[in-house]
DNA sequence: GCGTTTTAAATGTCAGACTTTTAAATGTAT
DNA sequence: ATACATTTAAAAGTCTGACATTTAAAACGC
């Protein structure tokens, strides 16, 4: 079911971890289902023991298993939660952008887009307690001493709802990993009284659309949320250079 | 900087491993730098070195490093490619689909509304190329002899053309999930000669939209595309069910 | 100066012991 | 008989120490 061919080029632990994992994904090995012990799996696959659980960490840290201790204890195959999953992807994502210097534009409009595209199912899905928790945002975000981290995290909190408007977990999913991901990149960014204002406006706006079902509206302020958010950015970011040739 | 204090409850490897993975996302650790050498490493955590490589085996599951053999090698931190974040990606989504019991609906809707988010970009950018590989797979599509699974393979290699025209590669990295997450759900459906016609037709005018920039138009045959392919699976579904019934 | 060999440092693998956790089985008292 | 305490065994978690393998730099020989 498992075997493993010795092919020198590969760690045995990958190999192993690799064996086992597609066997959870092509579903040969279902969800809760307890795997074999570790001293037998080292049996099975003619390895040590130590191997078995390089292997098996290599898999717990993909969410694929879950480990218990003690007597009816071993490893068991992981229903991987939507938690489980955004923080895979946020942690993937967020070092794909820091590390592969995507620009704040790509990454940027990617994140309004996939926001955009949740437009016309919110516009007919959302319901009054989505409409509150946007309207409470934007109040909160009208604050004058609101700090920059309040400021933020305000911001996501009015997008999730957006977002979550569309009544697709799926969706959510996707965009809860971009949003989080661009955060290093938005922290850049420190927002003016007057940005917080125009931003402020947009969201009020997003508000009015959704909740009077008009998607092509709502599409059309997300484009300009998301041009007014690059502007920004160009702003510091040519500040930065102002600064490097003084 | 990368102490950890004795929490009986987690596991120390999970320990290490959060700890050197919050070192890397914060940016403390760069890329191609060396961490520590496994012994140094238990040294300094004060554990043994096969939990330490427990840690490393964690990171190296999540691409976050890299191990090199012999002097000189080491542990080093991993620029995260985007074809590392693809595997990661399906893995995850394949698995979140699968064990959770998404519906066909919820998938198909977040797939094509993704899709619907390029369409705007890829109207404004598709460069020739773009369209002649669409094109290309419409004729691919329209032999008779046709088996089943290179009309899946065709239809995707279709609709990353799409995707690509956008040219915004974090936008890609989503989709590719989305799309490869949901093969095995479109796998179930048997695409007949009357379905594929239809389709055809709508990829066609896709392909044309698209060369005439026409985003509004390109988002409303991606609608019903979605639509269509739900009709398909319902259809599916349907049919599965009167067998169960006999 | 160039090819070859040696060397040392590092990961990969193994074997065996001990620790801790945990749930079931067993025992005991009410 | 039920409720509680104790024992027990299986399993993961940890540690130690050894050996194998890989690899690049250093030493060597021509």
């Amino acid at each position: 079911m498992k075997i493993n061919p010795n092919d020198a080029t590969t760690d045995l632990s990958a190999q192993i971890a690799k064996a086992i994992r597609d066997a959870i994904v092509s579903g040969h090995l279902l969800v809760d289902e307890r795997l074999p012990s570790e001293s037998e799996l080292s049996d099975q696959f003619e390895v040590s023991r130590s191997t078995v659980r390089e292997a098996l960490k290599r898999l717990a840290a993909q969410s694929l298993i879950r480990t218990q201790r003690g007597a009816y204890g071993g490893a068991f195959i992981n229903r991987i939660s939507y938690e489980d999953a955004y923080g895979q992807q946020i942690t993937t994502s967020t070092l794909l952008l820091s590390m592969n210097a995507v620009s704040f534009d790509v990454a940027c409009e990617a994140r309004f887009a996939l926001e955009r595209a949740c437009a016309l199912f919110a516009a007919q899905r959302r319901s009054p307690d989505h409409l509150a928790t946007m309207r409470a945002e934007i109040h909160r975000q009208a604050q004058p001493g609101l700090s920059d981290e309040g400021w933020c995290a305000s911001d996501i909190t009015f997008h999730r709802a957006l977002v979550d408007a569309a009544d697709n977990p799926v969706m959510s999913y996707q965009l809860a990993g971009a949003v989080e991901a661009m955060q290093p990149l938005m922290n850049m960014i420190t927002f003016t009284a007057r940005n917080r204002e125009t931003i402020i406006g947009l969201h009020s706006q997003i508000t009015e659309d959704l909740e009077n079902k008009e998607p092509r509206k709502l599409e059309e302020i997300l484009v300009r949320l998301s041009d007014y958010t690059k502007t920004l950015a160009y702003d510091v970011i040519a500040a930065k250079e102002e600064r490097k040739k003084r």
